[in-house]
RNA sequence: GGGCGGAUGGCGGAACUGGCAGACGCACAGGACUUAAAAUCCUGAGGCUCGCAAGAGCCGUGAGGGUUCGAUUCCCUCUCCGCCCACCA
């Protein structure tokens, strides 16, 4: 008996399937086509755990759907733009892109050395420029159909340093580089108007019934669609309005003061008329200085009030006075609010520190507005006409109101912001744009593409974007008129790379499109989509939307790119999720080594349930180490012809037990994705194939069972099947033969064993045919001896019997 | 603060639609093989009490209550943990 050699079978059958084109995927007509995707991966230089265990869970879907007879395209490629690759620059002297090519080399070997049944040849890389040549297509294209515009916006600045920051490179107010406080600056930026398609955005969940709930819940809070009215406060010797949105329109008499984002322009215009102007100037720079998450985390509302300024409530005509606060988001509704304290929270702790009036104006049953805002249901008080107007109503009726009196209209908000993708980076896809002080703002001609990165460009860290210092970039001819112009230096966010990679995965090296409109509509939606639930908002949201986007180009046929979405649990250490930032990776390298791919990938599968965080332990890698190598022996005592002295019930159990398992494992893949369970199955068929007779020569019934193990092992262990198969006398691959078939024929029982319980609690089991009524079973288990002696001196209440599963007494 | 999950032996986890809680694996113990060890194969095992034993009884799925013949599963209240969003008017 040979040890199983995994180095040597795994490299072997590593070489025999890219020789031949395994898991090459072609289009085909007539044939059913399976396309089965996992989130690229950002190549930060080696693959962790969390890595192994997405590649592994989507290699079980590609390679079961594959040998049901589907046409699986199973791509793989590298979301290789980004912000580590600029920072090595920076710290290390290297380039981006040297930088980034080495890691993709070094982790697609890794990649390959796992055993996932990829199509190699449609591999891509974001930071090709043949990749974001259509980034930039899709770019102008966006732009003629008026989805991209300019708008001045907030950003990160690190006054020492002299450069725009990202987000994650701010903690707690300070420059990651230099430790210095950073501030916020109005730049021009590039904006992508994926609010006009936030209610389709909303209203496609209805597509998605493949999706979890709590992704599509997320998505419903982050789109934040909410229904209320805008209303226009006059202010008091102006002729100027205030706009606000309210979502409680019903309690507009409740209003007693006024609230404006520090940043809204309203108060620049008021300045002449604010007497208190230097403590107003003074608070908008304080908050100005804070940084979002520290103006929300702030215990105590701050704000000012504008001396010498009324806002005038147009229901009842009062005078409101109004306050500067940084409690109001400049970015949703209008950037301003009437305030009713009584009735919302926030309001009434800024009411009570600065004592302005509290006004019920909505009573519900129990309310009591003295310690708490009343935010409930209820009857309108002190509302003049509408009072004893249910809340609910009122929102309507008092809206109607408004609007016939022309103060204003019902309106919907949604929280989803455009999206800014401009970056003032280096290492990402150059925005094919060009300012021309004759002509302004003109994009590249198509002809011209792709925008390339220059390579002249020194990596500081300090200044503004590395592009700027590129003469040979920056300098150009306007496309229109031939004058001098100035070539646009920010780059975009790279989630636009990962918003439409899915379709160029399709036809990966069309030079003419970004993809052929026939191949991605035959491989396009996307059947099984998995990634980690924290791209649950942000590249779920982008790619649905840019998906809808390439359908109003007619470039594709569908509405929504991801059919089915699986959100695999995070891979942590000791609690917290394995990143390279926070040098808490678990390399694959050694356990692939020790023991090998199909150990790695069967232990992290065994571990827990796919949707599950895991907390990673290497204790547990022997005994699925232990299962391969059983698997492997089985081989030999199956092929020694041994077990004509097996009954024809032995026989009967033997089959009984391996069209359950097939059964089972078919299930858990495909319907549950449980594939734990999946495998501890296999493992009970394994267990009870070592206890089966083995006596005589005929061995056709153990190496029929035998054969189904190999066959539904193959999505976990490929390597180790391949290698099983070919010794068992067979010419294909595994990875490309029929997945098992079970009868239920075989699993049904004649004779089954139920527990008899009485008043809650088992006391007995009793034999009874599968086909038996409840009179047939009440005769049994009366007649049974046991449950006759606990029956004694007792009085039968009640019988219950629950085919084939148990009997139920209950007795006094 | 809002939303969504979760809590089961020493550990990872299992349990269909309310029907024998703890499958499978790890760790552990015993046996076989061996000069011995490793490897392998077999067996055992939630806790407590009684029993030499076979076995019997009770308790047990974060806590408390409820519905039910029967609850890990459904309902209510609470505690703790994780994730996402977060002063969204």
């Amino acid at each position: 008996m040979s040890d199983y050699n995994h180095s040597e079978v795994e490299k072997k059958w590593q070489q025999r399937w890219k020789d031949n084109n395994t898991f090459k995927a072609v289009e085909q007509d007539g044939k059913e086509k399976y396309y089965c995707l996992v989130m690229l991966p950002y190549p930060s230089g080696n693959l962790h755990m969390g890595h192994v265990r997405n590649y592994s869970i989507g290699d079980v879907f590609a390679r079961f759907h594959k040998m049901n007879g589907k046409n699986v395209i199973h791509p793989m490629g590298w979301d290789a733009f980004g912000m580590p690759a600029e920072n090595a620059a920076i710290k290390h002297k290297v380039h981006p892109a040297k930088w980034t090519k080495q890691n993709i080399a070094r982790m697609r070997e890794q990649l390959k050395a796992l055993g996932i049944s990829y199509d190699w040849d449609r591999e891509i890389a974001t930071c090709d420029s043949e990749y974001y040549k259509w980034n930039q297509w899709f770019f102008i294209k966006m732009w003629e159909k008026g989805l991209v515009f300019r708008k001045a916006a907030n950003v990160n600045w690190c006054p020492s340093c002299n450069t725009v920051l990202a987000n994650e490179q701010v903690s707690e107010g300070v420059c990651w580089r230099c430790k210095n406080h950073t501030e916020h600056r109005d730049l021009e930026q590039w904006f992508v108007k994926i609010t006009d398609y936030a209610d389709e955005l909303l209203e496609g969940h209805k597509e998605l019934a493949g999706w979890p709930e709590q992704v599509l819940s997320m998505q419903r809070n982050w789109i934040g669609k909410s229904y209320g009215a805008e209303v226009d406060f006059a202010l008091s010797g102006s002729g100027k309005k205030l706009k606000i949105f309210t979502t409680r329109p019903d309690t507009l008499f409740g209003a007693t003061f006024m609230v404006i984002a520090p940043e809204h322009e309203i108060i620049n215009e008021l300045k002449d008329k604010i007497k208190n102007w230097d403590e107003v100037a003074k608070y908008i720079v304080e908050s100005g200085k804070k940084s979002n998450i520290e103006r929300s985390q702030s215990k105590e509302k701050t704000g000012v009030k504008l001396e010498g300024v009324h806002a005038i409530n147009p229901v009842n005509g009062k005078e409101t006075p109004i306050f500067v606060a940084d409690y109001v988001l400049t970015g949703y509704g209008t950037g301003a609010i009437m305030a009713v304290p009584a009735h919302d929270q926030r309001d009434l702790e800024f009411a009570k520190k600065y004592n302005v009036p509290i006004v019920e104006v909505i009573k519900g049953e129990n309310s009591d507005i003295s310690n708490k805002a009343y935010e409930d249901e209820g009857v309108l008080v002190n509302s003049g006409q509408f009072d004893g107007i249910k809340s609910a109503d009122a929102f309507n009726i008092v809206s109607e109101w408004v609007e016939k009196h022309g103060f204003g209209k019902k309106t919907i908000n949604f929280k989803l912001k455009d999206w800014l993708i401009s970056r003032q980076r280096y290492w990402g896809t150059p925005i094919p744009m060009i300012h021309c002080p004759m002509c302004g703002i003109v994009p590249v001609p198509e002809k011209d593409l792709p925008v390339t990165l220059p390579e002249d460009v020194e990596f500081t860290g300090e200044g503004e974007s590395p592009l700027k210092s590129s003469e040979s970039f920056v300098r150009v001819k306007c496309p229109k008129c031939g004058m001098p112009a100035r070539r646009e230096t920010d780059t975009m966010d790279t989630f636009v790379d990962s918003s439409w990679y899915f379709a160029r995965y399709c036809d990966a090296h069309n030079d003419n499109a970004p993809f052929d409109g026939k191949k991605v509509n035959y491989w396009m939606p996307i059947d099984q989509y998995i990634g980690g639930i924290e791209h649950a908002c942000m590249h779920l949201i982008y790619s649905r939307f840019w998906h809808k986007v390439m359908r109003d180009l007619q470039m594709v046929n569908s509405d929504e790119p991801f059919t089915n979405l699986l959100t695999q649990g995070m891979v942590t250490l000791g609690g917290s999720a394995m990143s390279k930032s926070k040098g808490n990776t678990v390399s694959p390298d050694e356990i692939v080594e020790e023991y090998g791919a199909d150990t790695a990938r069967l232990f992290i599968l065994f571990a827990a349930p796919p949707q599950k965080q895991l907390d990673w332990s290497t204790e547990g890698v022997e005994g699925c180490w232990r299962f391969i190598n059983r698997i492997w022996r089985l081989k030999d005592i199956v092929n020694s012809k041994a077990e004509s002295a097996a009954s024809d019930n032995d026989k009967a159990d033997m089959l009984r037990i391996m069209h359950q398992t097939i059964k089972k494992v078919t299930g858990d893949i495909e319907k549950e994705h449980q594939f734990n369970t999946a495998i501890s199955s296999v493992m009970e068929l394994v267990n009870y194939l070592y206890t089966y007779k083995f006596h005589g020569n005929d061995n056709s019934v153990s190496l029929e069972a035998y054969k189904a193990v190999v066959l539904l092992m193959t999505p976990f262990t490929p390597h180790l099947c391949e290698e099983i198969w070919e010794n068992l006398g067979n010419k294909d691959f595994i990875s490309s033969v029929g997945w098992p078939a079970f009868d239920e024929k075989f699993i049904k029982q004649d004779t089954i064993e139920i527990p008899v319980q009485i008043n809650g609690k088992v006391r007995g089991k009793i034999f009874i045919s599968a086909e038996a009524g409840e009179e047939d079973v009440k005769k049994i288990v009366l007649a049974d001896e046991k449950t006759a002696q606990n029956l004694k001196d007792k009085q039968l209440v009640k019988f219950i019997y629950v085919k084939n599963k148990i009997v139920t007494l209950v007795v006094k």
